[in-house]
DNA sequence: TCTGGGGTCCTAGGACCC
DNA sequence: TCTGGGGTCCTAGGACCC
């Protein structure tokens, strides 16, 4: 039997902090932006297991760790660190096996084959000591047949715990769960979800798969089964490259000056392309995000003719697609309202009521450009 | 509660082709 | 004159994950 062990570091940014600021063990901290008294914009990122007693948690604004616990530690995220040790504790992993998959800076699994639940157990446990002693880091296995059911069972064993679901076990294990133990169900399809009654695996498995097309659409054939406990073999994942890359950022302030949001589109095209070079790569479609203060987002892409890698095509292609959203919301926003009587002039005052919260791009359709070192980081998949 | 920055995958409609 | 069934590619939006 092939089983996936699949190992998710704990707490994984603040374990990393932990390990060069010994004085924050024992007290609730979190890597998180500042919190400036309650008033800071932005989220935590990882909470100490003491700031989660306190009720905070990973992707909560710092407005409310803030008002949750006052007088919670807060460092601000070192990304390159958690990279190098993300990195040590992939290396680790493949020595164990070349087929070491890694799928996010703290989440990587790799196959194992034994016949026996519990020389798998006795595998994951020993992996588990190595990265705790060689990098300093807790992290909790899961080991199951498939690689969703053992990221289900590594969220069960957290923190620091093993557990293994064995095939002829996976539905009773399921049974208890709520739907969104599920990797893939989120917060809209656990309400729809709710909607057909459906609240646990259990309510799942017994449910109709015809009644489950509606708030599932194509999974729900494949969650139907997977919560009967009907296990399908699925082949180990290949290494791939990266589909996209991107790079975005949130004003401090929200604008309304078309000038801000061109400007900063054009540093962020740069810095792609300085990214994109480094990493040899080109790329064919581009895509350009705006984010309204009312957190709408609205975007744009164009596909060019051929891959390129030209920095060039780049930040013109970004400014062209900006200044087509910038267009359309400046239209849009004098065809809903703005009588002429209104005080100002009838243009400005349109162009103004147009916040401007968040800008992004991103590049898609990649390949390695022309001369690119074929080297392992080409195909890794390190994202952050 | 008032929401960062990086990603992946899916859907649906329209253009276009055979 | 009103018209099938299939395919691919592109675009916009959205759910979801860490």
């Amino acid at each position: 039997v092939r089983w996936a062990v699949y190992v998710d570091m704990d707490a994984f940014y603040a374990s990393c902090e932990l390990k060069r600021h010994p004085e924050l063990r024992g007290v609730p901290f979190a890597v998180s932006a500042d919190p400036r008294g309650g008033a800071g914009r932005g989220v935590v990122l990882s909470a100490s297991y003491e700031a989660r007693a306190k009720g905070l948690r990973s992707a909560m604004p710092v407005s409310q760790a803030f008002a949750l616990c006052p007088e919670y530690r807060w460092v601000l995220p070192d990304f390159a660190f958690y990279e190098e040790n993300s990195r040590q504790v992939m290396a680790l992993l493949r020595a164990r096996s070349a087929d070491s998959r890694s799928f996010s800076i703290d989440e990587a699994a790799y196959p194992f084959e034994s016949i026996s639940p519990s020389e798998v157990e006795v595998e994951a446990r020993e992996v588990q000591r190595q990265v705790r002693e060689a990098c300093a880091l807790p992290c909790s296995i899961g080991v199951a047949p498939t690689l969703t059911l053992a990221k289900i069972a590594s969220d069960r064993a957290k923190p620091g715990g093993v557990v293994v679901i064995a095939p002829d076990s996976v539905a009773t294990f399921l049974a208890p769960l709520p739907v969104r133990a599920i990797p893939g169900i989120g917060r809209v399809t656990e309400a729809a979800l709710e909607a057909a009654a459906v609240r646990t695996l259990a309510d799942l498995a017994r449910t109709p798969v015809e009644r489950l097309r509606r708030p599932l659409g194509g999974m729900a054939g494949s969650l139907h089964d997977l919560a009967r406990g009907v296990v399908h073999e699925e082949p180990w994942p290949e290494e791939e490259g990266p589909r996209s890359r991107g790079a975005m950022s949130t004003f401090d302030r929200d604008t309304s000056e078309p000038s801000d949001v061109l400007s900063e589109l054009d540093r962020l095209s740069r810095s792609l392309s300085e990214s994109l070079a480094k990493e040899g790569r080109m790329f064919r479609t581009v895509t350009v995000r705006i984010r309204r203060s009312d957190f709408q987002q609205l975007q744009r892409s164009r596909t060019l003719p051929q891959r390129t890698a030209d920095p060039g095509t780049l930040s013109r292609t970004v400014r062209q697609l900006a200044e087509s959203v910038l267009q359309e919301e400046r239209s849009r926003s004098r065809a809903t309202q703005r009588p002429l009587s209104e005080p100002g002039n009838a243009r400005g005052n349109a162009v103004r009521r147009f916040g401007v919260r968040t800008v992004g791009i991103s590049v898609s359709d990649l390949a390695p450009s022309l001369g690119a070192q074929r080297s392992l980081d080409d195909l890794s998949s390190s994202r952050a």
